[in-house]
DNA sequence: TGATCGCTGATTGTTGACAATCAACCGCAA
DNA sequence: TTGCGGTTGATTGTCAACAATCAGCGATCA
């Protein structure tokens, strides 16, 4: 690797490391190191644990949303939709991913937006490759509606409920993926 | 530093690159790296997301508790005592934290457990050096009896209202560290 | 056929050296 | 005293090389 991209070993190693921590590569010791293989049990950890942190976030904002913060919204949301419409997968799951980071970057919880972070990695990382291993099954169009139109209304048990549901459908499109991938993976 | 510690440059590197990106360490540029300076808010955040990530855990944990879980909590409990006892601070604050690590690891939740690892290693490095300065000011013996007596019952709900009153102690006790040290700064 | 042994090559950790960048200090002038 | 430009030394990133460890593989033998 560090002759391919033509640099030394020592930011190689670097790299890999963070990458290593972060959990988005997993190495075999004297083998090799390979893109981490997500189990349906980490997967569920990751949606889980997001329920939670996106509910905590909300409820931080909740009295604090403005003019400011409702545009932002809107915009990231137009944008999610532009990238659907146009049927680039990359782009929709990165724009997805942007627009619920939105709520974590305006609650001013820096610890917390931490932690998203580090978890967003991943489900970047997983949704992206098995977009295209499986091809087009990028976010719905209408996947959104709900969740914006009740960020800015102002019944926060509503939309904390649909924090939760949006998760189970996330978590089952999710799931969907990962069921394929095990079934291919016997058929080898 | 390499030379005092009798290592090269590079593992010194990985080393504190791997504190600094924990946030124990920070670094100002071309000047120096020292030890993280935890301001109020950063405290208020390390308890009110504790305070989520618990009731979480517990959330996960309630219904699989069993005797093991019982006897683990209950020993670590004991050491805690036992540590405050002999009037060790260092060991009393350690043994606070692995009692509280106790939730997180039965959980059976792993990434909950990753993060939860992620900021424990913030407030012991704060709890220890502020001990240090201040003197003895450890945990309190009663601080943990409710705490561990509601755990090994069978009302959820009590168990949450614990566990906020526990944060809320936790975070006044090491708020007024933090003042004092605010006034004693101000003072040179 | 199946198991064991030695070899090969890759992986991994560490080291000392080179080069670039910038903060801190000093001298000088207004 | 105050402000400014040049120098110094430390910090930082990178690199090539050395050494140790171990997985994979073929050869050998029962």
């Amino acid at each position: 690797m560090a002759r391919t991209f033509g640099v030394s070993r020592g930011p190689l190693r670097e790299a890999l490391g963070d990458l290593i921590k972060e959990g988005l590569l997993v190495t075999i010791p004297y083998t090799g190191t390979h893109v981490v293989d997500l189990s349906l049990d980490e997967v569920n950890e990751i949606f889980s644990l997001r329920t939670e942190l996106e509910i905590f976030a909300f409820r931080q904002l909740w009295e604090k949303r403005d003019a400011a913060y409702f545009e932002e919204l809107n915009r990231r949301h137009d944008r999610l939709l532009a990238s659907i419409a146009e049927g680039d997968d990359e782009s929709s799951i990165v724009d997805e991913l942007a627009l619920h980071s939105h709520v974590y970057e305006a609650c001013g919880h820096s610890l917390l937006l931490g932690v998203w972070n580090g978890m967003r990695g991943k489900l970047q990382l997983y949704w992206a490759a098995h977009h295209r291993a499986h091809g087009r099954r990028g976010p719905l169009p209408e996947g959104h509606a709900r969740y914006v139109a009740l960020a800015q209304g102002a019944d926060l048990d509503l939309m904390i409920s649909e924090i939760r549901d949006h998760m189970v459908r996330g978590f089952s499109r999710t799931e969907a993926f990962l069921r394929e991938r095990d079934q291919l993976k016997q058929g080898q």
